[in-house]
DNA sequence: GTGAAAGCGCTAACAG
DNA sequence: CTGTTAGCGCTTTCAC
């Protein structure tokens, strides 16, 4: 790969003057730009962006980090898609770290994207009181929280109105007559799951129900095999439940094949309700009623969060809070007695 | 954060020797191992990987570069984790770009990567006689193909056996009675469309039928919505398949969505296989049969080959043909007329 | 408008 | 066994 040093010798000019092309063009005589440009081209220039980051101080490396926790689950790879796709627009490259929910890897891979200069990261934190990831904002680190909350901290943050979605999918329920309606949830560590929770109670409430700690059932989020296991033993219970709330997708995934194996038919013998609308929710049979969360624009709008902080890094944080829709099809059509 | 100079200060010695501990700490005298180790841990020092990776001059940038088509197809999620999960055990980050299947944006990443120095680049090429990923290879870098070949190049390469998945997807269905079997494949660009319409064809062919070119459609492997528009046509053609075979997961679902629009029964009316055994391919109602490939572990073996490479960069190119399954479930379980 | 020179944090000869 | 020194390719003062 040529350098710096071969173009300028190349345009018979110095390196100062190269790099200036490179980066504020203005400030060169346009003959000399000319004659740089087409050494830029003869020689295929490309800068070297590891010299760069090193030189530089900060908000040029052009490298975004992003920890997720399973790049497998498609919710998270339609937000690394809207955010990488934001990126290229800027000529930003994008390092994937998945997390796996542990919080070792965690700090592993945001020692490693600290350590590889990245401009910012991006992330929905482990856990929400996470100690590590608030050290990182302090350290002035730019970083903007996607999909789950930061508690008590100030920082940019991308989520959908959890607890509305949970609101959502339980009232659409009760609207149908069903009265035992279960969930399956995850830990609250999780705020995104938290406020799922959240919002299935204070349905139920409002409409003068009561709470059966037998329905909420929290499992595995990475784990459809868990949720199956779960679901069975609400499908086995002596008072089942005639409709099933799953908070994201992989618990869906568990859910129907529990139901399958029950033989039981959606929606004659239970109604479902998923969380996240996949591309294979209207593929199965019947089509899935679920609660729709805008996955790759959470990630587009949380990569411009990053980048208006890269940009300035002493602007008032952001929190957006996204609108979840509901999708009615046919896996809740139909009333239960 | 702490650089070497400050180690060096902190522990008395100069910064070779600190430099010493973290490369080849057996050169060190015990005691200042000790000393420098201590100081190290007191300063929290992470070695800034850009600087290492300035210096040196290949195999120690700890960075892998991986281009896909996109994230949001399943398989490459899979595909991408198996990697990721390789690099992490050896300490490597990856940088993750999605072409689209855009050769400009193919080039634009390659050049990126190689201007981030990267160790080696993993990656589905998305033309199989592509001149850009070729000269790539030429030039040195570590390359290693996965699920697409580079035809007439020396490269390593992780595939699964294409032809076979295609021919055994049929020859299942001929199995069961089909004559008129159709198949929704993708532009013969990509070496794996290519191969398994290749063993689609061939099984016909030795069964004594004749292939007919009204039941051959190509797609956008991309777009299940392209897909379904196809098995749409498909669906109304005069003399109907009684069959019809999915190249990949998207068009899997595309055609899943067809025959739901059109009120037709799987597997009373019309028979169904897929390409890859996605997480929803045993939820969706009827269970879905599918030609297996082990995309985790395609990635896995991909990235082993990568580090083998760099550790010896003249070592002869390897070529891995893993081989394809049938997961036979209801979606084919009945004998159609 | 342009160039010389310093230095980002590190590794790798080369001396001692 | 340890330290001094010279860069990797680039950006950024500071002069001219």
């Amino acid at each position: 790969m040529a350098t710096l040093k071969e173009v300028a010798k190349h345009a018979g000019v110095s390196i100062t003057t190269v790099s200036r092309v490179m980066n504020d063009s203005s400030k060169v005589n346009p003959e000399t730009l000319q004659r740089v440009r087409r050494a830029m081209q003869e020689l295929g220039y490309q800068p070297n962006r590891v010299a760069q980051r090193l030189r530089t101080t900060s908000g040029q490396s052009k490298l975004l980090g992003l920890i997720i926790p399973d790049i497998q689950n498609q919710f998270y790879s339609s937000i690394v898609r809207g955010i990488e796709d934001v990126a290229y627009d800027k000529n930003y490259a994008v390092i994937l770290c998945n997390s796996d929910e542990d919080p070792g890897k965690e700090k592993f891979y945001l020692d490693v994207l600290q350590s590889e200069s990245v401009d910012g990261i991006i992330l929905p934190p482990i856990h929400q009181h996470g100690k590590v990831v608030k050290e990182l904002i302090k350290s002035g680190m730019p970083v903007v929280c996607v999909d789950r909350k930061l508690s008590r901290e100030r920082v940019d943050t991308v989520v959908i109105n959890n607890e509305k979605g949970g609101y959502m999918a339980v009232e659409h329920l009760l609207s149908l007559g069903h009265r035992r309606i279960a969930i399956l949830t995850s830990s609250p560590q999780f705020s995104s799951f938290e406020e799922r929770q959240r919002g299935y109670e204070q349905a139920l409430r409002d409409h003068g129900l009561e709470i059966d700690e037998k329905l909420i059932r929290e499992g595995d989020p990475r784990s459809s095999e868990h949720a199956r296991q779960l679901a069975n033993e609400l499908l086995e219970l002596e008072r089942a439940p005639s409709a099933i709330f799953a908070t994201n997708n992989l618990m869906t995934l568990g859910l129907l094949e529990a139901v399958n194996e029950n033989g039981l038919k959606i929606p004659d013998d239970i109604s479902v309700i998923g969380f996240d609308d996949m591309p294979w929710a209207r593929a199965v049979t019947p089509p899935l009623t679920v609660i729709r969360q805008p996955g790759y624009e959470m990630g587009r709008r949380a990569a411009e969060l990053m980048f208006q902080r890269i940009a300035d890094p002493r602007r008032e944080q952001v929190q957006i809070m996204m609108e979840p829709g509901i999708v009615l099809r046919e896996s809740t059509s139909r009333w239960v007695k």
